[in-house]
DNA sequence: TAAGATAATGAGTCGAGACTCATTTTCCAA
DNA sequence: TTGGAAAATGAGTCTCGACTCATTATCTTA
C-alpha cells in the first residue's frame, strides 16, 4: 500500500469516528470526507460502501474497549468498566448507533474481556456467583443505550448504576 | 370533521404503528399509506410532516402504557410492568426508536403512573425505600433499548431482569 | 337532491446523500 | 530522473423518500 493511501485511510477513520460520534451514523459521507481533508471519492476508494466504513470504525472501537477491559481487573474492575462505558455513551453516539452493523469476531473479543472481569469480581466476592456473562453484557448494552437516549446527568447515572451494582452484589 | 376523514385518520395511525413497529421509524410514509389503503396525499393532509405522524403514534403509545401502568398495582405491579415493557420492546421497535421525537406531557403521564407503582411496591416492602422514580424510569428505558438491540431470548431476559429486580429489592 | 365545502388522489417536484468514473495528481522502483 | 502504476479528485448520476397541488371524488347541510 502506498504511503499516501495509508495516511488517508487513517485520516478517514479518525474523521469518521469524530463525525459519527457527534451527529450519529446518519451523518453524510461527504462530511467525513470534508473533516478528513480528502475528496469524497477517496473515502469510497478505501471503503466501498458506507456500511464498510461503519464496520471499520466499529471494529476499532470494540477492539479499543476490549483492550481497556483487559487492562482492568481486581475486585472492582467490572464496576470501573461499567462506569467508563456509560460515560462514553453519554458523550458519544457511535458505539450505540452501530448495533445494526455486524463485525464478526469483534464483539466476541469484548465479551471475553468482560467475562474475565466478571470472573475476577466473583473471585473477589464483589459479585454474586450465579451471574453470567450474557446478562452482564446485556446490562452493559442496555445502560449505554439508556444513557445515550436519556442524556443522563451525573446524579442519575450514579443512582442507576447503584441499582445495577446492588443487583450484581453478593 | 367529516366522517371519512375521521375514519382515515384512524386507519393511518393504525397502519403507521404497524409499519414503524416492524421496519423502524425509517420506513417510508408511502408504505404507511399503502397499508392504510389511502393515497400518500391523504397521509400528509392529516399529518403535515412525518414527524407529526411519529409524534401522534408516540402519544398514543405512551398514553396506552400509562393506562396499563395505572391499572396495575400492589406489591409486584412494578415488576409486572417492567416485564411487559421489555417483552413489547423485543417484539416491536417503535417506542424505542421514537426517543428523538418529543411529545410534551405524554412522558410525564407515564412517569406519574410508574411513580405510583414504585410507591406501592415500596409500601409493600418489595422495593427499597431509597430508590427514586428517575432511576426506575432510566432502567426501564435502558432495558427496553437493550432488549430491542440485542434480540434477547426469554432466558436472557429473565436473567437480566433478575439482576435489576435484585438491585431494587429491599 | 343539489350546491358548496371538505377530503382524497397520485403524478410530479425537490433535495439529500450514496456511489461512479474520466481525468489529473502523486508516488516509487528501476 | 522518469514511466507507469496506484491513488486522489470532484462534478455528475441515480435512487429514494418527503412533501405539493391541480384535479376529482365524497360528504353534508339546507
Amino acid at each position: 500500500m502506498r504511503a499516501d493511501a495509508q495516511r488517508n485511510r487513517e485520516r478517514i477513520l479518525d474523521a469518521a469516528e469524530e463525525v459519527f460520534a457527534h451527529r450519529g451514523t446518519s451523518a453524510s459521507t461527504e462530511e467525513v470526507a470534508r473533516l478528513a481533508g480528502v475528496a469524497i471519492g477517496t473515502v469510497f476508494r478505501h471503503f466501498p460502501t458506507k456500511d464498510d466504513l461503519l464496520a471499520a470504525i466499529l471494529k476499532r472501537l470494540l477492539a479499543r474497549l476490549a483492550e481497556e477491559a483487559a487492562a482492568l481487573g481486581g475486585a472492582d474492575g467490572l464496576h470501573v468498566f461499567f462506569r467508563r462505558l456509560v460515560e462514553q455513551a453519554a458523550a458519544k453516539r457511535t458505539v450505540v448507533d452501530l448495533a445494526g452493523v455486524s463485525v464478526p469476531g469483534a464483539v466476541g473479543q469484548l465479551g471475553e474481556a468482560v467475562g474475565e472481569l466478571l470472573r475476577q469480581a466473583q473471585a473477589a466476592g464483589t459479585v454474586r456467583g450465579d451471574v453470567g456473562r450474557p446478562e452482564v453484557m446485556a446490562l452493559l448494552v442496555s445502560v449505554c443505550q439508556g444513557a445515550l437516549q436519556g442524556g443522563w446527568d451525573m446524579e442519575l447515572q450514579e443512582r442507576t448504576l447503584a441499582v445495577i451494582f446492588a443487583g450484581l452484589a453478593a
